[in-house]
DNA sequence: AGCACGCCGACT
DNA sequence: GTCGGCGTGCTC
């Protein structure tokens, strides 16, 4: 029996299928999806088997062992990986890797032993001991193929490691469970017609093309998913649901497990990665039914799957872009709603412009819910135009909006303060000579942490103090400038002394439960102000909040990206859409240097639908999605003009190659330097281009034993 | 990713 | 004449 081994190195050099015999005690337990350890040159290495057959034309290795019995990569998942590899253009082995949480990939030197129990095994059993403990330990194995690891220490831990290097056992790590979740059956609402009409047609409808559902902000979305999830676990089927990791907030995830108690696996950035693995293993076991879970969540080992929902469809978390496989977790849940032949779900109150007008071409179903819950209409949008407000005001906080906070916290009710942070951050600048300090690797200004007085870049992670004069001209002259919330809230504190504010940002809810515990306080009134970036911009639903102010509305739409008028209108409506969302009418502020502006203009009449018009004939006129796709390859390297020329070179061949591609660059990225590795771009837009993977993987080929040359890839960036 | 092989420069 | 620099190529 022969077995075809990908090896989990991540290098295109060996991302193909090795040949390896498998010895005879072995036969019964190997399974295609298995991780099994291989020998690999003069090294030992994890791999995933792929292939099995009876014979191979090469002299062939051994397999050493067997990982874990469990099949890892089932049969759908195995055929999803070479679709994300011929798709993206990765490697196959990223495409497995990130399906799996990290624990399961081989990570040179990093495993994490603490949560595991070691048991060894034997790889060999023709060896015979040299010595009296070696015997000791060998004699185990005669009656127990695997025995813990306290057991053989205690007989001897140098002739276990011994026997370790000389390959006689094998360490295995065996789990242990780790998280429960606490059952309580949440009395489930009365859903509004409208309401349980949507869930009717995706019930009953048509599978064949994924549903997009279009729901105002306070339309219920969520109770719909819930029916239709509990709908779908009544004829024995799974569930996922994506949410971005931004709304993924623990009165989500307890708003599921309320009503489905521990059929819930939840995979969120706060679990450690031995508790993901453990919601991974109960998810592949079957002892889950529904998963929640951000972007990678759609990997989820489920079986039998009834329905797959992504929330806030037009989020740019689910595009992962910044390494391989640069994939989109809609594409992944389309493929596996196929597979499964299941109803997909795309959800939001701004979906992305290309859902939309896949939905306007008949490509997905559109599903509408255009009315509050609550029976009230949208709040009352009011956009401040600072150009007249802030003239005489060295203020960020305009008298209008000061006085209608006042006005809430004399009712009794909430504000939430939104600070537009994307893109933007607190930097400091010497007043004597105008210098700002940047980071000496990297093209880009560091960002003042004030909590620890430590300017930062947050490209290549280098720190150092704030210094006292300015390294440029030598004057103690540094202020830091731009607004953080830090400065708003000493703000507040100054003109509306008596306000409770509470704070909310990355650096006050990295403690673990921080989060969660501010969200209750600020449930309970202990506060009057919630002030925060993103964080406070989704997802959240607190009755009595009826006022939400946007202190700066612009610096995501001077953003130098064709989505930024889209991810500006998109945020907007979602910050808008915390206010009133009981039973008492909500109002909102814009604070905006361009009041005029499309993107800010809409949201004053909740028009999404005009907002996606007139965006749509921009992306007409520039040639950009929907109406093309966009191609995005990043060629990067330490000696910047070889990278030029070489880049160069990539845009002439592709010239040669492509026919109806129109070839933009190349040109510097907006960073040019990152680490001292400099970066350049090139830009594809076409409408079809049957060559185009086949062209740029030989391209991606002819680089790939050039260690002075990087080359990325990405089909259908999120951004620039 | 490692690791060996291999072909040029500064030493005992 | 040898040690060691890291460029190139291979790993079933």
């Amino acid at each position: 029996m022969v077995a075809g081994v990908l090896v989990q190195l991540a290098s295109q050099n060996v991302d193909k299928i090795f040949d390896y015999s498998v010895p005879r005690e072995l036969e019964d337990s190997i399974k295609l999806g298995i991780r099994v350890l291989v020998p690999f040159g003069r090294q030992t290495l994890e791999g995933f088997v792929l292939e099995i057959k009876d014979s191979s034309q090469l002299e062939l290795k051994e397999i050493y062992s067997i990982v874990d019995y469990d099949i890892v990569l089932n049969e759908e998942l195995l055929s999803l990986g070479k679709e994300i590899q011929h798709d993206t253009l990765s490697t196959l082995i990223s495409a497995y890797q990130v399906m799996l949480p990290k624990a399961l990939k081989a990570k040179a030197g990093t495993t994490i032993h603490k949560k595991f129990h070691t048991f060894y095994k034997m790889g060999q059993n023709n060896y015979i001991g040299t010595s009296v403990p070696q015997r000791k330990i060998l004699e185990l194995f005669q009656s127990k193929d695997m025995i813990p690891k306290e057991e053989l220490v205690s007989i001897s831990s140098s002739a276990l490691s011994t026997l370790v290097e000389k390959q006689v056992l094998f360490p295995v790590q065996i789990e242990d469970y780790r998280l429960k979740y606490d059952i309580h059956q949440d009395s489930k609402k009365v859903l509004t017609p409208l309401q349980q009409q949507v869930v009717d047609k995706v019930i009953h409808g048509d599978y064949e093309r994924p549903f997009l559902l279009f729901g105002v902000t306070g339309s219920g979305k969520t109770e719909v998913y819930m029916n239709i999830i509990e709908h779908v676990l009544s004829q024995g089927k799974t569930a996922i649901i994506l949410v971005p990791e931004i709304s993924l907030t623990p009165q989500m995830v307890e708003q599921f497990s309320n009503r489905f108690g521990n059929q819930i696996a939840a995979l969120h950035s706060a679990l450690s990665d031995g508790e993901k693995y453990d919601e991974w293993r109960r998810i592949a076991r079957g002892e889950a039914s529904i998963v929640i879970g951000a972007r990678s969540a759609i990997f989820a080992p489920l079986k039998n799957i009834g329905v797959i929902i992504m929330d806030e469809e037009h989020s740019d978390s689910y595009k992962q872009g910044d390494k391989d496989p640069r994939y989109h977790a809609r594409d992944i849940a389309i493929w596996r709603g196929k597979y499964h032949c299941c109803p997909v779900v795309l959800g939001s109150a701004t979906p992305s412009l290309e859902s939309m007008a896949r939905a306007n071409k008949g490509v997905y179903q559109l599903l509408v819910l255009n009315k509050r819950v609550n029976g009230r209409s949208l709040p009352d949008v009011e956009i401040i135009d600072m150009n007249r407000e802030a003239k005489n005001s060295s203020s960020h906080l305009t008298q209008v909006l000061l006085d209608e906070i006042k006005h809430c916290i004399d009712r009794g009710e909430q504000t939430i303060l939104f600070l537009n942070r994307r893109g933007f951050s607190t930097f400091v600048t010497c007043k004597n000579c105008a210098e700002t300090i940047k980071c000496p690797h990297c093209d880009i200004t560091l960002t003042y942490h004030k909590s620890n007085k430590m300017l930062r870049c947050h490209y290549c992670g280098y720190a150092t103090p704030l210094p006292k004069v300015c390294p440029n001209c030598g004057e103690e002259a540094l202020s830091d400038l731009g607004v953080g919330t830090e400065k708003i809230e000493e703000e507040l504190h100054t003109l509306l002394p008596y306000a409770r504010v509470l704070r909310m940002d990355v650096d006050t809810t990295s403690r673990k439960g921080a989060h969660k515990k501010m969200i209750e306080a600020f449930r309970n009134h202990e506060y009057d102000i919630l002030l925060g970036t993103q964080i406070v911009a989704k997802g959240l639903d607190f009755p009595d909040v009826t006022l939400v102010g946007v202190v700066n509305a612009d610096t995501s739409l001077n953003i130098p990206d064709f989505r930024s008028s889209e991810n500006t209108y998109s945020l907007l409506s979602q910050v808008a859409g915390r206010s009133g969302r009981s039973d008492k009418q909500g109002k909102v502020l814009i604070q905006t240097f361009n009041p005029d502006h499309y993107a800010i203009s809409y949201v004053k009449h909740h028009d999404y639908l005009g907002f996606y018009k007139e965006e749509m004939f921009v992306r007409r006129k520039l040639g950009y999605p929907p109406y093309y796709y966009l191609c995005y390859i990043k060629i990067s390297g330490k000696d910047a003009k070889y990278i030029f020329q070489e880049a160069l070179k990539i845009k002439q061949s592709l010239e040669r190659m492509l026919e109806h591609t129109t070839i933009l660059g190349p040109t510097s990225l907006p960073i040019f330097r990152v680490n001292n590795i400099y970066r350049y771009g090139i830009i594809l837009k076409y409408k079809k281009e049957d060559r185009l993977r086949q062209d740029l993987f030989r391209v991606k080929n002819h680089y790939k034993t050039n260690n002075k040359v990087r080359i990325d890839i990405d089909f259908s960036p999120s951004h620039f």
